[in-house]
DNA sequence: TGCTAAGATGAAACCGATTTCAAAATTTAG
DNA sequence: CTAAATTTTGAAATCGGTTTCATCTTAGCA
C-alpha cells in the first residue's frame, strides 16, 4: 500500500539508484531525469521511509536527551532551547528522564549498544571516564550541558565571572563591606561552582582594592534555614556588612529572611544578590545572576549537530555569559 | 564491528532464523538449541539492532507526543505522567513540540506517512476529522489528552464543571462581583478548555441569579505579565470586582501581582482562584482547581498502549475528576 | 575522425533483523 | 518396522532504502 522507492522508479522509468540520488541531492543526475523523478515523486506523493533509510545509512536522525527530573523549571527551560534548535533540523528528539542513578546507568548502557541515537545530550548529570569511554567506543558524540568533565564536550558558564559580576555590582553601588554566603567550599560532593563563585568574589574585591575579611565569609550546608542563620551571624558582627552576595538564590532568600527578622530594611540599608534566577527570585524581586538556561540547550544542540557531522576528539567547551538581573534587593550604599 | 544475528548464528552453529526465534520466544525451538543460542548470545554480548527490527516488523517501539508549548508547567506535568507510564514499557518517547498551527500540520502530515511512531498522544490540540481519517488510514492509534473530538479516543476532564466549581466556590464565599481572566477565547489552536471554563463560570453565575458584566471578562495573551495587566484593568474599574477566577494558575499569579502592586490585600479584600494547581500554586498558597495533569498523562499512555496491542474502533473516553483546592487566596466577602 | 576522460545510469549487494516455506528430523500410529 | 503426522530447522525472500561498481553515453581534444 505505501509508496516505495521502487514504485517511483517504475513510474519515472529509471532505476531505484537514480531515485535515491535525486532524493539525496546527488550532483550526478542529469537535469532531465531529475525532473522526471521529481514529477513521479510528486505524482505518487512519495516520502522515503525513514526507518529503511536509517538501517542503510546507520544514522538514526535522532538525538537523545538525558535529563534528571525533567519537570523542574530549570531543566524545562533548557529543554525548550534544545527543542528550538532542533526544529530546523531533521532530527527527532527522544527524551530520557532519569530519576535515579540506576535508571541513568540503564539508559547509558542501552544507548550505546546500538546506534539508537546519533548523538546524546546529557544535562546536569555527572559522567565518569568509563561512561565516556563507552560512548567513544560506540562512536556516539556526547555533549554535556551544565556539567563538567575534562574529556567531554560541554556547554557551561563561567562561574568565576559570575561571582565577579555579582560582587562588582555591589561595589559599583558603593558597598565595601560585602559578605559571601555559600555552601562549604570543601565539600567534595558539591560542584566546583561554589568555589568558582567565591573566586570571582575575591577577584572583584581585590580589583577594587578592598581587603578580604574572613568573618565576612559565612558558609554552611545548603538550604534556606541554614542561610538564614548565616545571615544572622553577619548582622550580629561588630562591623556588619552592608551587602551580601549569596552563592544561590535559595541562600539569598535565607539571608533575606534574616534581614526581615532583624528589622533590617532591604535594600535601603542592606543589599542582597543571589545567583541562578530561579522562579521564586522573580516573585521575591531578588537581584540575581541569571544563567542562560534556554541558550545552553540551543548551543548544546548546535555543538552536537556539528560533532555528528564532523567528529572532533579535542573536547570543545562553550562558555556562556551570565547576566546581571537587577531587581529590588540591591541599592546604593548610604553610609551613616 | 557490532555483533549481528549472523555472528550469533554462526557461533551457535544454527541458522539465523533459529536465533530470531529464540529472540522472540517462539515455542517451536527445541530446548537444546535454545540453550545453545542463548549461550552464544551471552557469549557475544549481543543485542538485536532495534532499527533493523523496526524495518522488518513495521513497529517502531516508539510513541510520539505532540504537545504545544511544552515548557508551560501544565504540559510539563502531563508529560511527566506520560514519562512515568512509559518507563516500564519498552517504548521510547519522541517529543514533538508545536508552537504554530503550521508546525502542527507538518508533524501530523509527517507522522502518518510512515509509521514513525506506533501510537500518538496529542495533548491539548484540536484535531479535525480529516486528521483523524489520515491516522486511521495509517493505522496509527491516537489518544487525545485534554482535547475533545467525538470520533477520537480521549482523556478529558469536564472543564465546564470546573469553571462552575471555581465560580461556585467564590459565590459561596459571598462574592457577587466575580471577574474572569483568561486567554483570548479564539486562540490559534482552538483550545476549547478556556471556552468551557468560561461557560461553567457563566452557568454558575446564572444559577446564582447574578447577571454577567462584560467588563468583568478580561482576556489577552497567555502569560503572567499580560495577566497582571488584565488584573490591573479590573482593579481600576469604577466598580471593581471582589473576586477573580483566572482560567489558569499562571494567570492567577499575574492577577496576584496586580493586587500586590496596587496594595490590594489578598484574600482580605480580594479573592483569587486559579485553575490547574501547578507547582507554584502551592508555594504561593493559591486556591485553585486541581486538574489531574499527571494522571492524565499516565492514563493516556495506558490507553494508547492498549490500543496499540488491540485496536478498537469505538472511541474510548476517560473522564477524570477535578478537585477544589482551597488555600489562602480566597475568603469570605466583606462588603464595606 | 578517433580516442580518451568525464558524466549518467541501473543491477545488484548491503544494512540486520523477521518471516515464509520446504526440507529434515523426530515422534506417533498402525 | 514402515508410513504418516508432527516438530525443528535453515535457506531465501522481505522490509525500503543507500551505495558500489560496471556499463553506457556524451563531450573534449588532438
Amino acid at each position: 500500500m505505501p509508496v516505495t522507492i521502487r514504485d517511483v522508479a517504475k513510474q519515472a522509468g529509471v532505476g531505484i539508484a537514480t531515485v535515491s540520488r535525486v532524493l539525496n541531492g546527488s550532483p550526478s543526475v542529469s537535469e532531465e531525469t531529475r525532473e522526471k523523478v521529481l514529477a513521479a515523486i510528486e505524482d505518487l506523493n512519495f516520502t522515503p521511509n525513514p526507518i529503511a533509510r536509517r538501517l542503510s545509512t546507520g544514522r538514526t536522525q535522532t538525538i537523545g536527551v538525558i535529563v534528571p527530573y525533567f519537570t523542574l523549571p530549570d531543566f524545562v527551560k533548557r529543554l525548550q532551547g534544545v527543542q528550538q534548535a532542533l526544529i530546523e533540523s531533521e532530527y527527532d528528539l527522544v527524551l530520557f528522564n532519569v530519576e535515579t542513578p540506576s535508571q541513568r546507568d540503564k539508559y547509558f548502557d542501552d544507548l550505546n549498544r546500538h546506534m539508537r541515537v546519533d548523538g546524546l545530550l546529557i544535562i546536569s548529570l555527572g559522567v565518569t571516564d568509563w561512561h565516556l569511554e563507552q560512548f567513544r567506543k560506540a562512536e556516539t558524540p556526547v555533549v554535556l550541558i551544565d556539567s563538567f568533565h575534562p574529556n567531554a564536550h560541554r556547554v557551561i558558564v563561567d562561574h568565576i565571572a559570575g561571582g565577579r559580576m555579582a560582587t562588582s555590582h555591589l561595589i559599583e553601588l558603593g558597598h565595601e563591606k560585602i559578605a559571601f554566603v555559600s555552601d562549604s567550599l570543601e565539600n567534595p560532593f558539591h560542584f566546583a561552582a561554589t568555589i568558582e563563585r567565591y573566586t570571582g568574589y575575591r577577584h572583584a574585591l581585590e580589583d577594587a582594592g578592598i581587603g578580604p575579611k574572613p568573618e565576612y565569609h559565612q558558609h554552611g550546608e545548603h538550604g534556606r534555614e541554614v542561610a538564614r542563620q548565616l545571615g544572622e551571624n553577619l548582622l550580629k558582627l561588630a562591623d556588619p556588612p552592608t551587602a551580601v552576595f549569596a552563592a544561590t538564590d535559595t541562600q539569598a532568600i535565607g539571608v533575606l529572611d534574616a534581614a526581615r527578622r532583624n528589622g533590617v530594611k532591604v535594600p535601603e540599608s542592606f543589599s542582597i544578590i543571589g545567583y541562578n534566577d530561579i522562579r521564586d527570585a522573580e516573585y521575591l524581586n531578588l537581584t540575581t545572576i541569571r544563567q542562560p538556561l534556554y541558550e545552553s540547550g540551543m548551543r548544546g544542540v548546535e555543538l552536537l549537530l556539528e560533532l555528528i557531522e564532523t567528529p572532533i576528539e579535542e573536547p570543545q567547551e562553550i562558555m556562556l555569559d551570565l547576566e546581571l538581573v537587577i531587581r529590588e534587593t540591591t541599592s546604593k550604599n548610604h553610609p551613616e
